[in-house]
DNA sequence: GACAACATACCAACTGGTTGGTAATGCTAA
DNA sequence: TTAGCATTACCAACCAGTTGGTATGTTGTC
């Protein structure tokens, strides 16, 4: 799975390729030969790399998955001591990521895909779930932390808090494609923040 | 616009067929011939109601809000005479819709059509907000009057939170669609509703 | 010279869309 | 009322272009 290679081997050129295309116009929309072109490879490389181009998709999956985890390790919010300014700092982040991007940069590869292909191609599903939910338990981490800390005794259930944090998000990022307009995510997200700071500071007070 | 016809014809088999299908597959692995056999019409038929693939993807952003408009007009919730009561009334309803249904059938088509489209088609992009925007809109009545009744004094936007709510669904959507699992979209939706009653209950405190 | 990493040329199936035509319906004027 | 005509609604066959995928050839490296 993680292959460590020096040069920018056509394999991974062809899923950075994904990343970038699958994002602009959708999966089915991503034909084989643009993969191709825009990756500067020809179509012999894609099928020696990938058994077909579902195979790819699950591959950009995990490329996409661990790339989004190394962004999210190395952002300032991990060195704030309390879990809480943890929480607030990471949805901060993600509201700077929003900014300053153009709606293909900054939307999610999981939650365009998965959109398309639930139905018809389990393997791309259950990938994309896959990745969401990491990403959802990394949040659920600073959640629980939080919560054990500030609001121990709150009913609302802390699994559930992260992958809504996620849906959020994802919901942020479709009614911005719809006004095509980065700053609606933003709105929604501030919406996210104070849900988290009302259900800490309502907390607080009991 | 508003075609009132007895029987029921091509064009709103083609138009039933597509709110189907394009859940179900996406818009772009739904082919026309696809489209026709579904409707039970050829595919003269299909070219003769509509120019273009795409021109019957607006037509069925348009019949699709005006059959939810109609849908949440009979709702039990609007017969509440308290702003605040609908509202929440109103989310019990999406709750409700979401329980017992399977995901394509309780998807929405605005949300699955412009995640693919938004780049590569502006055309279905902007009938896609159009129909988002109509239904937040809806919601933002019952907000703005909740709003004057209950916290007159708050900060927050009272468009923003109509906007607010869809960017919940459809989020809830595409979790709920990764996961393969209705009861996660139930899940966030609940959250909702406890964001807007610690909105309102907290602004009360004031 | 063996093997991975590519490139080239190609294919059958399917794509959205067009064709020329027909059956049914509505409109109009005598 | 109805003959005559125009328009709408629909059909089956077909088109050129594109799709994901393959078969075979070439190259560089150990």
């Amino acid at each position: 799975m993680t292959q460590t290679q020096t040069r920018p081997t056509a394999r991974e050129k062809l899923l950075a390729a994904a990343v970038q295309l699958v994002r602009e116009k959708g999966y089915d929309a991503t034909s084989v030969d643009s993969l191709c072109e825009n990756a500067g490879v020809t179509k012999g490389a894609f099928f020696h790399h990938f058994k077909s181009k579902d195979e790819l998709a699950i591959a950009a999956t995990q490329f996409w998955t661990e790339n989004a985890a190394q962004l999210f390790a190395k952002a300032e919010y991990n060195k704030f001591e309390d879990p809480l300014d943890q929480l607030i700092g990471y949805v901060d982040f993600r509201l700077q990521l929003v900014h300053g991007s153009t709606l293909p940069e900054c939307t999610c590869l999981l939650g365009t895909m998965v959109q398309e292909k639930f139905e018809t191609s389990p393997a791309i599903r259950d990938a994309c779930y896959e990745g969401i939910h990491f990403h959802a338990a990394e949040v659920g981490k600073m959640i629980a932390a939080a919560k054990a800390l500030h609001a121990p005794h709150a009913s609302w259930n802390v699994e559930n808090l992260g992958l809504y944090t996620q849906a959020v998000i994802q919901g942020a990022f479709v009614l911005a494609k719809a006004k095509n307009d980065v700053t609606l995510a933003a709105d929604m997200i501030l919406h996210l923040r104070r849900y988290i700071e009302l259900l800490f500071h309502h907390a607080k007070e009991d």
